[in-house]
DNA sequence: GTCTATATAATGATAGAC
DNA sequence: GTCTATCATTATATAGAC
C-alpha cells in the first residue's frame, strides 16, 4: 500500500558514478541549497572535485546543466508521487517526509528553490501536482468523502499551495514553529491540526460565507460604468 | 469601517520627489519586478535616471538600499495592515487587493520577491503575519466564532502560508487559474471557494483525522531504540 | 577526459572632475 | 549633487595542452 519500502530514491550511494553524473548530483546539491542564481559553476566543481572547465565541457552551459538536474529531481519526485494514497497535497508530502528522513529533502529543497526562482522545473511540478490534487477531490466529491464546493480547481490550487509553501518558505515554517528546520518532529506536529483544519473548517458557522455570498451578489454585476 | 478611503499610499505622485527617494522608488519598482539579486545597481540607476554612481553615492551600497527600500515598504504595509478588519489572512489580502487596484501591487510584489528570496523584509512581514493571525484565530476560538484546533499556531501558520503563496507564488496562480496576471478578478474568483473551504473544510467526516489520531498516539513514544 | 590559462562580460564600488 | 571614468571582483564560457 505505501511505497515505504524503495529507498529514498536508487540513485547510486556515492562515488561509483561517473564524473557527469558526479557533477550533476553535486550541482543538484548546490542549487538545492543556494538556488540557481547564487550558485556558480565554480561551486559546483569545487562540490564535485573537479575543474570549472570541466562542468562546462559535460554539460555546456550553466543553463544546460540546470535542465539536465530539472528532468533528474522531477524525474524522481514525480515517480515517488505516483505512488501516493489518497490524503491530498499537504498529507501527502507530509507522509513524504516522514517516511524518508534524509536524502530526500535534497530533492525537495532543490524543489523548493526551483518554485521559489519561478523555474521550469518548478513550474512543471506544481503543474503536475495541481492536476494531481484536483483529480483527487474531485473524486473524493463524487464518492463522498469530500465537500462540495463551488469551485475545484480554486481548491486545488489552495490547498497545493499551502503545500508547497513548505518548500518554498522552509526557514519561515521552522522559525515560527520552533524548529531549526523542516523534518519528522515539525511534520508530525502539524500532522493533526492540519487535517483539523481540513476537516472541520476554520469558521464555526456560515456568517462569513453568508457574507460574502451576499457582497459577491451585489457585486457581481454592479452596474459598470455605461458601456459606451 | 474599512480603509478603502485613503490611497494606496500617499506616496507622492511622481516626480517632485527629490533624487533619493526617486532613486529609491525605482529601486522597489526593480526590485519587485526581478528580486533583489537580479537586479543591478545599473538598472536601478537607468530606472531612476541617474547614473549608476549617484545611487551609491546616496546609498552607500546596495545593500544599504536594500534596507531603505525594505523599510519603506514594510512600513507602508504594515500600515495598511493595522486596518484590517476580521477574516484571516487570505480574505485580509483578497480584501486589500479587491480595494487598491495598481500602485499597491508594486509593494506587494515587492514582498513577495522578498519572501521568495528569504530576505529580512519578507521575514519580518511574516513574522508579523503570522503573529497577528495567531492573535486572529486565539480571539476567535474564544468567541466561539472560530473551531477550536489542537494547535493554534500550526493553524495560524498554514493561513499564512496560504496567503503569502499568492505572493510568493504569483505565477503559479494566475497560470492554473487561467488568468494573466493576479488581480481584482481571479481575486473574486478565489474568494468564495475560499471561504467555503475554511468554513466546511474539505473532508466530508472524521475518517482521516481519526485515522491520524490513531497513528499518532501509536507511533508517539513507540519504544526507540533503547535510549543508554 | 581532464586540466590550466584566458577571453569576455557583468557586477558592486571608488575617485575625482564639474 | 551629479557625472564620467575606472578599478577590482566575479561570472560564464573558451582554447588548447596533456
Amino acid at each position: 500500500m505505501l511505497n515505504m519500502r524503495s529507498a529514498p530514491l536508487p540513485r547510486t550511494p556515492d562515488e561509483d558514478l561517473n564524473t557527469p553524473a558526479r557533477i550533476r548530483d553535486a550541482a543538484i546539491r548546490c542549487f538545492a541549497a543556494d538556488g540557481f542564481r547564487k550558485t556558480s559553476i565554480r561551486a559546483i566543481a569545487a562540490a564535485s572535485e573537479v575543474s570549472p572547465g570541466l562542468v562546462i565541457h559535460h554539460f555546456g552551459s550553466k543553463e544546460k546543466l540546470r535542465e539536465a538536474c530539472d528532468d533528474y529531481v522531477l524525474q524522481a519526485m514525480v515517480e515517488r508521487a505516483n505512488n501516493k494514497a489518497n490524503p491530498i497535497g499537504l498529507q501527502a508530502i507530509m507522509r513524504e517526509y516522514l517516511a524518508n528522513p534524509e536524502e530526500y529533502n535534497v530533492d525537495v529543497a532543490y524543489l523548493g528553490k526551483a518554485l521559489a526562482e519561478d523555474s521550469p522545473a518548478g513550474r512543471k511540478f506544481a503543474d503536475i501536482m495541481t492536476d494531481e490534487t484536483e483529480a483527487i477531490i474531485k473524486a473524493g466529491i463524487a464518492d463522498g468523502s469530500m465537500n462540495p464546493t463551488s469551485d475545484i480547481r480554486v481548491v486545488a490550487a489552495m490547498i497545493v499551495m499551502t503545500s508547497l509553501s513548505i518548500l518554498t518558505m522552509p526557514g519561515y515554517l521552522s522559525r515560527t514553529l520552533g524548529f531549526e528546520a523542516i523534518g519528522p518532529e515539525l511534520m508530525r506536529r502539524m500532522a493533526l491540526p492540519s487535517l483539523e483544519l481540513y476537516t472541520h473548517g476554520l469558521y464555526a458557522d456560515d456568517t462569513f460565507l453568508k457574507a460574502a455570498r451576499e457582497t459577491l451578489a451585489a457585486t457581481s454585476n454592479p452596474r459598470k460604468e455605461s458601456r459606451s
